[in-house]
DNA sequence: CCACTAATGCAAGTCAAACTTGCGTTTATA
DNA sequence: TATAAACGCAAGTTTGACTTGCATTAGTGG
């Protein structure tokens, strides 16, 4: 599942593979958290984005479909695993940073959403978002197995009808 | 919030505040994570309990709570820590065993509630309870931020009535 | 009380990986 | 083409996980 293990992240493998020397790195970013923090940051911003599908859980499948797919991704590991593990200054800023950013994109979903007529208050949207994503981190980072096929959409459709809801 | 961070965790630290050899640590575990891993997993067994209060939302806020309070302490943020970054054989053996058990205690609320009526089907009892932990582990690994005291009830709700259903 | 064994303390050392420093060389750019 | 910034390279520092050898202590059966 992982093509990446946390304990090849070196600055040594890094900089080898980016035909360039350790020194070099260090003298740019200052630390190794510096370093991959900015460069998934990157990366992960250009990957998620949020459309306008016409429905709530349309929206919702999309973005939530995306960030598996990019979680699947040995970046989208890497990032996920950063955000769990960057203890420094530069590193708390960024998460930070992207939290909010994703938050933020979230709670527009939910107030096209509410303004729709689909639900009846766009409160939930922390919440809500917080347990699609919050999920998928928990299952690759805690529970370290992979997000199966169909995650997005069940996922989804537990945070939209809840538990009783899917029976019907 | 978190009055343990994980760079304290040397086993250095800990084998000074133990009162006892560094060496006679790695004697008894092998390694850091081994230790920890067996510590931790002892303590999450005994706190962690699956009352029947006679109804679906009752089991789950009495566990799901119960967890946010372990997670709270600095022992439950390390043994969370710990399950998002320990690689040894060892670790991971624990940590397959240790949610195995979870989700296994987590079905029996499900089906409990299936033979009451309260749901169609306790299918959904893996994910659903996913939801529930994982945001909450998601939360304090992934955000840095802290669980909030309604957190347990909001999520319990959210997970069984769905986001349309909360504003009923 | 004695002998034997297992656990512990202690000192020294290995190893890996992050991070630093000094210096010479390349590269870019005005 | 001159000059400053960026890079390569070698050497070293530091920290923390983990090992090893040896002496000492503690527990246990006779």
């Amino acid at each position: 599942m992982l093509e990446i293990s946390p304990g090849d992240l070196t600055v040594g493998h890094i900089a080898a593979r980016a035909g360039v020397n350790e020194t070099t790195i260090f003298r740019k970013w200052g630390t190794k958290e510096a370093l991959l923090a900015d460069v998934l940051m990157t990366l992960s911003g250009e990957r998620l984005v949020a459309p306008d599908t016409g429905s709530l859980r349309g929206d919702l499948v999309a973005v939530i479909e995306a960030v598996a797919e990019f979680l699947r991704t040995p970046a989208g590991y890497a990032l996920a695993y950063l955000g769990a593990t960057a203890e420094d200054e530069t590193s708390r800023g960024l998460r930070d940073a992207f939290w909010a950013d994703r938050f933020e994109r979230a709670q527009v979903i939910f107030e096209r959403a509410q303004a729709r007529g689909e639900i009846p208050d766009a409160d939930v949207a922390p919440l809500a978002y917080e347990a699609l994503i919050g999920t998928m981190h928990f299952r690759i980072l805690a529970r370290r197995r992979p997000l199966d096929p169909g995650i997005a959409e069940r996922l989804v459709d537990l945070v939209l009808d809840g538990v009783s809801g899917l029976g019907r």
